[in-house]
DNA sequence: GAAATAATGAGTTAGATG
DNA sequence: CATCTAACTCATTATTTC
């Protein structure tokens, strides 16, 4: 039965490596040398050479991998011992960079004197813990500055000095946006007074604390609220620029369903009085029919033309992906945060034969956008030919929804089986839409006489864009297939809107990868025929990880790939090194988790807030370090 | 202990109906 | 306008199997 449907693929379509090595030449022709199966010859030779299994020849392999020289790598362990990865990285990219080799300390010395504690306290703090651990800097300040005043005094006179501010504003101003009635809010954690009292005796607004508590969640650290704060102010600079200039009539979206007039960043009343009105029901961001955004290949009504407001102009380009239909007020925000930009709603089933409705808030120009080629099969009938000859009269679909991170049981299609098999020919009414509302709800294909079935993680994989066997191998498990890509991006969809790019880089792109996940933005750039020259990818799960560095050499990219594990230790710093080393990003791509916004969820769809979803802050975060490092220079 | 397996609704929206 | 129906959703958790 399965390998029926494994075996009679080979010859239906071309989602082989053929058409990756056709790109690849025609994007850098001087690899044109490039063997027919080079990128598995060329990843054999590398792991030959690293057999050794030693811990130390591993991680030269790892950095070398990264395309650094190997005297370079060898040379920034010997300096920094073994241990601590990330600090090896920044010595290779100080190395390899052009960025001011003596700039790094004193600049974090800056960066807590900007905070408010004594330059002799910094430099000690920062001798104890090492540059590389702002985290524990700040923390070890913190000890300090607690022990110089009388903790218990500093805290009674802080306390007195904002609770009532505290109470009135924090809880005024945000207790509406959660819509489950500020729940967090009723259990007041000392923790997160604590770190409320240290930030205002840093000098920060007590709102603006409070703000970046909500934004950064409560077990966020002192460092992460101090870069958001700081993110937040440079956002709220430039509204202010902007306001000057919001006087002007958006008159170019009379064919887009929601327009109207907000403020990016607008704490405090003006957030709540908006609010009011989002319930209203006016101003609430509502999706478009049909869900195809400025437009698809295949489908008339295209817009060509849009203004972007003045702060979201790049460089860098954006862009940003997550699910559509979220808990209401979601796309709201993240507008507000992605300075403004109206989101893009589009459904993939315009791309392919799967739906996925997603949103996308970019500001890349949507003129002369193009599909990738060859156009992937639109319907279930060609996507899927072995089915079409099980597939009943009765059952109209012809696509298939959203693809997601798990497949049907197979206790459930046997008892649709069994149900099925007590009527000879078309089954009742009744019995015909238990079984499509399964069908629907699983993405069950027809595979038999009877028999229905989940999809195989290589039809997923085909269904979204990405090469045969992407997910395959390196150890990943067949559950785990099903995970990495019910999390990722349709590549198409996403091609379509980055096509733009092809010609503005002919020389190619430096990438900031953010929630890489299994790759889909680098698939379809690279599928695009954009060279990548370097791309940074921050992915927490290693597996993915490890198939898009394996991708990546599959397909002889002649760039460098630099992947990072964890959003959240990408600091000012970090972004700073990275960027003057390979001299800016082009883009910055990236969708943050959905866990809790998406409709699958039933035990933890929190909203914007939630554990997995409140990163979204951290894709806000370092955009606006980038795009003021890019406007610096 | 990893992997596979199976069970677990609600929130939101659009559209029809009255 | 109120109310109902229909449709859909980048998932989490507990349990079993290997």
């Amino acid at each position: 039965m399965d390998g029926n449907t494994s075996g009679g693929e080979s010859d239906e379509f071309g989602w082989n490596t053929e058409d990756e090595l056709e790109i690849a030449s025609y994007a850098l022709p001087s690899c044109s040398n490039g063997t027919l199966h080079g990128g598995e010859a060329v990843a054999g030779s590398t792991e030959a050479s690293s057999s050794s299994g030693s811990s130390s020849t591993k991680m030269i392999d790892h950095f070398v991998g990264m395309g650094f020289s190997e005297e370079m790598v060898i040379k920034a362990i010997q300096e920094n011992g073994e241990q601590n990865t990330d600090l090896i990285l920044e010595t290779l990219l100080k190395y390899s960079g052009s960025s001011s080799a003596s700039s790094s300390n004193s600049k974090l010395i800056d960066h807590f004197v900007g905070m408010g504690f004594s330059k002799e306290m910094v430099a000690k703090a920062i001798q104890e813990n090492g540059e590389d651990n702002t985290d524990s800097i700040l923390e070890t300040l913190l000890t300090y500055s607690a022990l110089e005043k009388s903790p218990q005094a500093q805290q009674d006179v802080d306390s007195d000095e904002y609770s009532s501010e505290l109470e009135g504003s924090f809880l005024n101003d945000f207790s509406d946006i959660n819509t489950s009635d500020g729940e967090e809010i009723r259990k007041p954690v000392s923790d997160k007074e604590d770190k409320l009292l240290f930030l205002a005796s840093m000098g920060y607004a007590v709102e603006e604390a409070s703000i970046a508590m909500e934004r950064c969640g409560p077990d966020s650290t002192i460092a992460e609220l101090t870069d958001f704060i700081c993110a937040a102010q440079m956002a709220k600079a430039s509204d202010a620029l902007m306001g000057e200039l919001e006087e002007k009539p958006k008159q170019f979206f009379n064919d887009y369903p929601n327009h109207k007039k907000r403020r990016m960043l607008d704490y405090g009343k003006k957030q709540r009085f908006e609010k009011k009105l989002l319930n209203g029901d006016d101003e609430q961001i509502r999706l478009p029919i049909p869900m195809i955004g400025y437009g698809v290949p295949t489908e008339p009504g295209c817009i060509t033309h849009r203004t972007l407001p003045e702060a979201a102009i790049g460089p860098p380009y954006f862009y940003y992906e997550n699910v559509a239909l979220t808990p209401k007020g979601v796309w709201d925000t993240i507008s507000r945060f992605l300075y403004d930009v109206e989101p893009e709603f589009v459904d993939s089933k315009y791309f392919c034969a799967a739906a996925r409705k997603r949103g996308y808030v970019h500001n890349l120009p949507i003129e002369n956008r193009y599909p990738l080629l060859p156009l992937p099969p639109h319907n279930i009938n060609e996507a899927l030919p072995l089915t079409k000859k099980w597939w009943p009269s009765w059952d109209p679909r012809t696509k298939l929804n959203c693809l997601q991170t798990c497949v049907a049981s197979a206790k459930l299609t046997e008892r649709i089986r069994k149900a099925l098999e007590d009527y000879d020919g078309t089954p009742p009414l009744s019995v015909q839409k238990y079984v499509l509302e399964e069908c629907r709800k699983w993405n069950l294909v027809w595979v038999g006489r009877n028999k229905l079935a989940p999809l195989e993680p290589d039809e997923v994989e085909m269904l979204l864009g990405f090469p045969r066997n992407h997910t395959r191998g390196g150890g990943i498990s067949r559950t785990d297939r099903y995970k990495s890509l019910g999390n990722s991006f349709q590549v198409d969809t996403v091609a379509y809107h980055l096509s733009v790019l092809k010609e503005m880089f002919p020389g190619g792109i430096n990438v900031l990868s953010l929630f890489s996940g299994i790759g889909g933005a680098e698939v379809a750039l690279h599928r695009l025929g954009v060279p990548l020259k370097n791309v940074v990818s921050v992915e927490i799960s290693e597996v993915n990880r490890n198939i898009v560095r394996s991708w990546w050499e599959q397909t002889n990219q002649k760039g460098r790939l630099i992947d990072l594990a964890d959003v959240q230790q990408l600091d000012a710093d970090r972004v700073e090194h990275m960027f003057n080393s390979f001299g800016g990003f082009d883009l910055v791509i990236g969708g943050s988790p959905c866990n809790n916004l998406a409709g699958s969820n039933r035990h933890s769809r929190d909203g914007l807030e939630g554990k997995h979803s409140s990163l979204f802050y951290d894709f806000f975060r370092i955009l606006n370090m980038v795009k003021d490092l890019t406007t610096r220079h």
